[in-house]
DNA sequence: TCGATCCGTCGATGCGCTTCGACAGTCCTG
DNA sequence: CAGGACTGTCGAAGCGCATCGACGGATCGA
């Protein structure tokens, strides 16, 4: 293996002399640094993680704690961990998987160990149980979620709230008075997961505001459930004409239930989704969506981590403002 | 942060037994063991990974290397991540996620900065333009996939061939002459993807030694590219009474659309398709399937990463056997 | 010309751990 | 009862790096 030693002595300095020229941190005459990043090059040289790790305490990697159950929807979560890897890389920092399953004790083993430099923990819950041991860890941590007690904590989500209003309000504009939500599996409102409430609280309270029928609806991820959740939607709101489906993962699934059962979108029903907007144009119509901006989301937890680790900031919520695009599935009512 | 010092001075011992007690690498009586053991949770000691690693030039750090491309089929390729972390979290190790996209270089850089003690590489080409640098290294690799020069790496997977045969086998018991594969996306293929030939090249020559008519398609994650490619099948031939389907992402929109042209399953087609147990089960009817088993061959590729890392055992490739169900969607023909 | 100042470089130290050789004590064997 | 073979423990060295204080030399002003 090549260590500093071996870069130092074939450009004829010392280690530290090296040390500085690769961390910055102390002038290098220019004569200098290119005879040392002359030898690195030509030797192959990268510095050792452990080694490095130990001397500055500082590990270049951060630890991500994903869902892996399949109640979660797969698609959605691989953008966010594809999006994190990516941003992390840009701070020259890896990314190590914790999974969800894991609880409060990996966290405190990733802590403990000084494994990683900070954590970010996505899906989290109102009532999350980690909040606690999160707020413990003298790491960085920033949470893709906000529980109802963030304090201390930086948070980054998509602003629900304001994507369930968006919904209604561009339905009502169009004229619909009956709007249903198909929202995320009834695993998912259980756990009290933090978006899905906050997504029905905004539709809800928009709904209200304008004058406007909203029943709402948990919907599991097959192709029975939906079928059975569109049944409910029919027999006990029949005049529906909107229908905001806040369940990326039984999108087709409705669609192709909808044409089965002779029902035109947009004529008959218009249909809102919130999705990551490739999923919305590759349905077999173009759907009017709400973007769920993966990409922005993870590089924003990257941020703010880097962020706290420099000592720039304090924990902050960052909440991104909903983007709807409409597309061919909605139109005006009647 | 405690240290194995404050352990020792807690426990009446030196640091070097505090060592041996967590490694068992040397024998401890059993007094001295509980006390230190008891001092280690008092303190709740843990490690410094990276001095841990300096010493040791053990990371306990597994690098896996998945393709996060739109083209590919998200959520077996979570399947994959979920059960390698699993598995690695059984052996005490962590894992590093590496995107496809960082290529070769990547592999270097986590090669060369001893960050993780061995690396799995996912979505492996039949031309694998990674395979030289991989060999290079000096750590442990297991790719999951086989290239076409596998020599000096160990693989694992599917056996594909044989699933490809048995797709067709079970087809031909049932009478049907007319066979048709719907492949992966054209990308998949266009990428010569290790997977997508195999498992065609077994299809077709089992399809030839039964006689049996095989034709194939590749076919893109999309409503449109399944309803299109259907259209070719009918039209090129009209006859197909059996379908294999080898493209996760696309069994929903098939099964739609066959419905909606009129087609039964399985009075009218038998539909086999190749995909994880779950989703063959989950879909509008009880699938026929070859099950790809993510979380054996997770599994596998850690197991054979630890057996190198071990010294237990020389690279090998290790074909899982396929096993195919017979569920609702395939029937006699005629 | 002399001291003050700054720039560029070096040496030494320590981060927390694993591991090797050493050693005192115990047990067995002939 | 001497000698050898184990057992259980310790101390020291060293893994590769970052960082701090020190220091030689150049530059500048008076």
């Amino acid at each position: 293996m090549v260590t500093i030693a071996d870069v130092a002595s074939d450009a004829g300095v010392s280690p530290s002399t090296v040390s500085y020229v690769l961390s910055g941190k102390r002038s290098i005459s220019l004569r200098t640094r290119r005879r040392v990043e002359r030898s690195i090059r030509k030797l192959g040289y990268r510095p050792h993680a452990g080694a490095r790790a130990l001397a500055s305490s500082r590990t270049n990697i951060l630890a991500l704690v994903v869902p892996l159950r399949a109640d979660q929807n797969v698609p959605v979560v691989m953008r966010f961990v594809a999006s994190t890897v990516t941003a992390a890389r840009v701070y020259d920092h890896d990314l190590l998987l914790l999974t969800k399953d894991e609880g409060p004790e990996g966290l405190r083993r990733v802590a403990a160990s000084s494994i990683a430099d900070a954590i970010i923990v996505m899906d989290v819950e109102a009532a999350e149980p980690r909040v606690p041991v999160l707020r413990a860890l003298r790491l960085p941590v920033v949470l893709i979620g906000v529980p109802d007690e963030p304090f201390g904590l930086a948070c980054v989500d998509l602003d629900f709230a304001a994507a369930g209003s968006a919904c209604v309000a561009h339905l009502a504009d169009l004229g619909h008075a009956e709007i249903a939500l198909i929202g995320p599996s009834p695993a998912v409102y259980e756990r009290g997961t933090s978006y899905a409430g906050r997504f029905l609280r905004g539709f809800t309270a928009t709904a209200g505001e304008r004058g406007r029928s909203a029943a709402s609806y948990a919907c599991a991820p097959s192709y029975d459930a939906v079928h059975a959740c569109v049944d409910d939607v029919l027999r006990e709101h029949p005049g529906t004409t909107g229908l905001v489906v806040h369940n990326e993962a039984v999108l087709a699934a409705l669609l192709a239930d909808l044409r089965q059962r002779g029902l035109r979108v947009p004529e008959d029903v218009s249909v809102v989704a919130v999705c990551p907007e490739d999923m919305a144009t590759s349905q077999s119509i173009a759907l009017t969506s709400v973007d769920i901006p993966a990409a922005e989301l993870g590089g924003a937890a990257v941020e703010l981590a880097m962020r706290q680790l420099n000592g720039e900031s304090r924990p902050e919520i960052r909440l991104l403002a909903p983007r709807l695009t409409v597309r061919a599935s909605t139109t005006t009512a009647g």
